[in-house]
RNA sequence: GGUGAUGUAGCUCAGCUGGUUAGAGCGACGGAUUCAUAAUCCGUAGGUCGGCGGUUCAAGUCCGCCCAUCACCA
């Protein structure tokens, strides 16, 4: 069977830099894409690959205003930066566009106009936030104010960053718009719906079809079960976007128009190639589309798209493959410790293949995060890239040169190194082809430590001194060569750009997996030269140190909203900006009557997450207090001990039980939460003040 | 708060439907070697499989509770 592929990684948005967590999913998508590039066309007759930015949004309506250019200026400039990122780590794509093209305007309203036929399109009036100066309706996260729960100010609209609460903007107190700092107002306005709850057997049914990953099943079960709500798919003016046919003054959300884009980079590329587009987008196209996601888009691209797909009239994804986050030494990335790394800076320090060949090693077919331990990396591919595969070819390669005219010679029949390298390249390609790609390297090691151990049990070394033995010492290295070429040719999705200069080296045409077939006999090669340093931890020091940054005390407002496989998942507590509470004098402290209180039980809560039930002795009176301590005490820990409580806090009812006052405990970001103690000498019922 | 996932040697990870003394790579340590931009080869040590309890003839593997980390939803 001949199999024709269509290939999208996300589309990252134009609002800000690439960096090493975009690029787990780039790396990723793009091996596979190479691999499937070099299978014979009798497998694989085509496979494409297309990505494209997601330009549209008030996130990047208001970013280029305050840059004072237009969005379409601010889009370009942005373009450039991701395709010159993107070329730097090889990401080879056949075609990288924009969601703001004469194409996805096209298919976006197409689509709409198809759902709207479908009857899957409503309209309704919902009241929202309004910014009277600006003249626009604010998203939440452009909505600021003081959280209803603690008092922190310059809340955003949706949560807390300062004691995690969640809330709907109307909730927050003084609320402003961050974009003009005017107090917004309620204001009614129609929006567009698309319907997806009618959709329901639809999506069931192509979710039990469909070849989703387990844990993306389990995901799309559980949406089920809590009832699909509509999508409300449409913006007032002014907003940066494409507007909805026969509805002035209304755009496409963002979110509509994204993975139309997928659509719109492959016409391009059809137009330019004469590729039939209908063969990979019509309804019951028999060629495949795969979709490579981070886990958090999953809504997006596992309901919406196949929805938008299936009644639009066209074919829906074959499937969708969604990997995890990347963490930096165990951690979210963070811009204070320096391990928010821009492609751009690791580019200037280090070598991309090194990242590819580490992300390759992580990988699997699950959602699972991984992990990028900068240790590591470094000892991971100095050892295995350039110990135990780079050296294969640089222990052969002088006797070649110096005593055979750098001429391989033969290679005796059935030689059983090679005879098992060979037999090797089905199931490494079986691993490729279902991306584990972690377990395909670790096979490729194996191998590479067979390799050595040839070498070494053959010592060609002491073969070189003695006269006569010029034959074995030329099997020797030839069959070193070939084994170092086999390698090189399962590498080659990871490494392309490596596989290039051992081609040049070998004087060969380009490795294609068939290749893995036959040896290289009597063929002349080319001079060695080093085809890869080692990475020196100086480098990676430098790297991390650059992309330190000072954080301002006023963070801009950034989007919430997620787009294609951006992972924007920077440390939060850093995010929040640091500013003493109100100001107060002694008759406000004077209202808190803090008390010493000992601890005379402790105890878990069945079914609380971070509470523990604690009975307080304030000299006078015992208090039942339910404190979030959980994560840094264990109750048996605490009896006995004496610490400070809120004796005259309002009681407050909880799921568990009334709680009558408080404990006081210090934390942030570094850690916590850590009880206050008073000095020896301090008794139950004492007054703090 | 609800749901899902993860927690196995110093580090990064394998361990399928429960079944002999729990594995790999890297690192560490000891030896060998010198062809290779200190690479390679041989060997050694390291784990109460997050904790507690349960089911079973038998549990890292199943169940419950707890702890930790992460994500999604509200």
């Amino acid at each position: 069977m001949t199999r024709k592929i269509l290939v999208t990684s996300a589309l990252p948005y134009a609002n800000g830099s690439i960096h090493l967590g975009h690029l787990v999913e780039y790396i990723q998508t793009d091996i596979w894409v190479r691999f499937q590039k070099m299978q014979p066309k009798e497998k694989v007759a085509e496979c494409w690959y297309v990505c494209a930015d997601d330009t549209h949004g008030t996130p990047i309506m208001l970013r280029a205003e305050k840059e004072g250019v237009s969005p379409e200026q601010l889009i370009d400039r942005v373009w450039h930066e991701h395709k010159r990122d993107f070329d730097g780590f090889h990401v080879g794509f056949d075609h990288y566009y924009s969601t703001n093209s004469p194409e996805n305007r096209e298919f976006a309203s197409q689509i709409y106009l198809k759902l709207r036929e479908a009857g899957l399109i409503e309209r309704r009036s919902i009241e929202q936030f309004y910014d009277p100066d600006k003249a626009m309706f604010l998203p939440d996260r452009f909505i600021k104010g003081t959280c209803p729960k603690c008092g922190a100010k310059d809340q955003y609209g949706d949560s807390c960053e300062a004691c995690g609460a969640t809330y709907a903007p109307t909730d927050l107190i003084d609320p402003y718009s961050a974009v003009s700092g005017a107090k917004p107002v309620r204001k009614e306005s129609e929006h567009y719906f698309f319907a997806l709850g009618k959709c329901e057997a639809f999506l069931k049914e192509w979710t039990r079809s469909g070849t989703l990953q387990a844990e993306a099943a389990n995901k799309m079960d559980e949406w089920f079960t809590a009832g699909l709500s509509d999508w409300d798919i449409s913006r007032d003016a002014p907003y940066f976007g494409f507007e909805i046919p026969e509805a002035p003054g209304k755009y496409f959300y963002v979110w509509l128009d994204a993975p139309v884009g997928y659509m719109a980079s492959f016409k391009k590329l059809c137009a330019d190639k004469g590729i039939d587009f209908d063969a990979f987008w019509g309804k019951g196209s028999t060629s495949e589309l795969y979709h490579f996601i981070g886990k958090d888009i999953l809504y997006f691209h596992a309901l919406f798209w196949p929805a938008m797909l299936a009644f639009s009239g066209h074919r829906t994804p074959t499937s969708v493959f969604a990997h995890g986050f990347l963490t930096v030494n165990g951690q979210k990335m963070s811009k204070s410790r320096g391990t928010f790394i821009t492609a751009e800076s690791y580019l200037k320090h280090l070598n991309p293949e090194w990242l590819r060949y580490y992300y390759a090693a992580k990988l699997s077919n699950t959602m699972e995060d991984i992990d990028l331990n900068l240790d590591d990396f470094s000892a991971r591919v100095n050892s295995d890239l350039v110990g135990k595969f780079i050296n294969i070819a640089s222990r052969s390669a002088g006797f070649i040169a110096k005593r055979f005219g750098g001429k391989l010679g033969q290679v005796p029949a059935g030689q059983e190194l090679l005879a098992r390298m060979q037999q090797a390249a089905g199931g490494i390609a079986e691993l490729y082809e279902a991306r584990e790609y972690g377990r395909a390297l670790r096979e490729v090691m194996a191998l590479a430590d067979l390799a050595n151990q040839y070498v070494d049990s053959n010592k060609p070394w002491e073969i070189a001194k003695q006269e006569g033995r010029e034959a074995e010492l030329h099997e020797v290295c030839t069959v070193a060569l070939n084994a170092f070429r086999l390698l090189t040719l399962y590498l080659k999705p990871v490494l392309p750009k490596l596989a290039e200069n051992v081609e040049a080296f070998l004087n060969i045409a380009p490795l294609v997996w068939t290749d893995a077939g036959h040896l290289l006999a009597g063929h002349a090669i080319n001079e060695y030269q080093h085809l890869m340093t080692r990475i020196d931890p100086k480098q990676i020091e430098a790297m991390v140190e650059e992309n330190k940054q000072t954080l301002a005390p006023t963070p801009e407002p950034h989007s919430q909203q997620r787009h294609a496989g951006h992972q924007q998942q920077v440390a939060k507590a850093e995010e929040a900006a640091a500013g003493w509470e109100p100001i107060i004098g002694i008759e406000d402290f004077g209202k808190i009557d803090l008390r010493i209180a000992k601890i005379v039980a402790a105890s878990h809560v069945e079914g609380a997450e971070k509470l523990l039930k604690l009975t307080l002795d304030v000299g006078t009176a015992t208090r039942t207090v339910f404190a979030g301590i959980k994560s840094a005490y264990k109750p048996e820990d605490l009896v006995g001990r004496l610490t400070v409580m809120v004796a005259n806090l309002a009681p407050r009812k909880m799921k568990f039980g009334l709680s009558e006052g408080m404990v006081l405990a210090a934390s942030d970001e570094r850690g916590g939460p850590f009880l206050l103690s008073p000095d020896s000498g301090a008794l139950p019922g004492m007054r703090v003040k």
